[in-house]
DNA sequence: TGTACATCAGTGAACGCGCGTTCACTGATGTAC
DNA sequence: TGTACATCAGTGAACGCGCGTTCACTGATGTAC
């Protein structure tokens, strides 16, 4: 084979980023091996090195990819519907529960069971945690600017704070509880509540 | 050594489902081995399958008997404050968000990882779910029988199924997210929500 | 521009490790007479 | 009650497997003249 020209190296890299990206979101970073990451880009296991000193330098820059990206989309959500009837947090939340493939979960939830390891590294750690505030950052400035309907109040600081941890929570439970009525009720619980009252249900 | 006597054996049982559902609890099924559990109980890894057919069987009986004794005390909170002045529910909550140590994490966080492998199985995902439900049933149900402060309206369906999701998930992202100033705002406008009112804060 | 050489992206076998599980074995316990 | 034998709880080494990582090697790419 012999060596790859930079482009295609440079190539290989973001390809390897990205197969990563979806894999992990998949299955977990601890149910995704390094030759799977590498399989899924036409490559041999040995020649990951050549771009991440460790599997743990390749979840950092997983963790930061992914969690931007899904800042992106929040923050675009979030200002598309400034001046809509209805406030953008339940566009947010309810694109937040859309049945979606399993390369595109929360990565809040992604990644919780890899960071909660004892043997995680601070740095991986931080970088959750860190990124984890930032999308509720998103959330609160979404919530705050949402118009609310009737004669309603706007949101307080604790109602925005226990929706997203109810959001969240939700979330958390559809991937590990297989009632699909339970969890349609948890998450129209959920959508209603960022509403300040019951939505009518009308397709 | 030569064989036990069958007393000492089904001690040794014992002490093995409690050793496992400790360290389950404290690591996550994927981060206990077999080796780990019986170190503990101060057996040698072979005899373990004289007790159970594989590691998939001591996670069942662990799952059924954790998920039972957070069902008791969730019971019995709810039943010894049926009289209170404030609802049974706050102190659920409230219990729920005691600092303790990782041996007493809660089994919806502490099982869902291993749960949500897609090599699990059924039985055991099975399991999880409807062990899970019957906690949210208590949960329902000290949140039915709260006597409302002042003169509020008794909770709604809708609420008590926000108020749950948020619980967990305040529990979820205290696990994985560092910063303790955010994780006890959220802890508290949680509990705060339970009592459809903020609660004073004096000592 | 053409040639000679150095670089280094990717290969594929190997290493060391921890895991769940198996198995021949030991010897105290339980049982049959 | 005492003896002879069967049982089987627990041992500890071994197996097979997948993992993250290393390494000698290959040969196309990049570079210096």
């Amino acid at each position: 084979m012999g060596r790859s020209s930079r482009q295609q190296a440079e190539q290989n890299r973001a390809d390897i980023l990205k197969s990563a990206s979806r894999l992990f979101r998949e299955r977990g970073v601890d149910n995704v091996s390094i030759a799977d990451v590498m399989t899924a880009v036409g490559l041999t296991a040995g020649g990951f090195y050549r771009h991440f000193t460790s599997k743990e330098a390749l979840v950092n820059e997983v963790l930061s990819s992914v969690f931007a990206q899904s800042s992106e989309r929040w923050k675009q959500t979030c200002e598309s519907n400034r001046q809509a009837e209805h406030g953008g947090l339940q566009v947010l939340v309810q694109q937040y529960f859309r049945k979606k493939q399993a390369g595109q979960t929360c990565p809040i939830l992604a990644f919780a069971p890899h960071v909660s390891h004892e043997a995680t590294g601070a740095e991986t750690v931080g970088l959750y945690g860190s990124h984890t505030e930032q999308l509720y950052r998103h959330f609160r400035a979404a919530a705050l600017q949402s118009t609310p309907p009737d004669g309603k109040a706007a949101m307080s600081e604790q109602e925005i704070l226990v929706l997203f941890a109810a959001m969240v929570g939700t979330g958390f439970l559809a991937q590990s509880v297989n009632d699909q009525a339970w969890i349609e009720s948890l998450k129209s619980a959920v959508l209603e509540a960022t509403g300040h009252t019951p939505l009518d249900l009308s397709p």
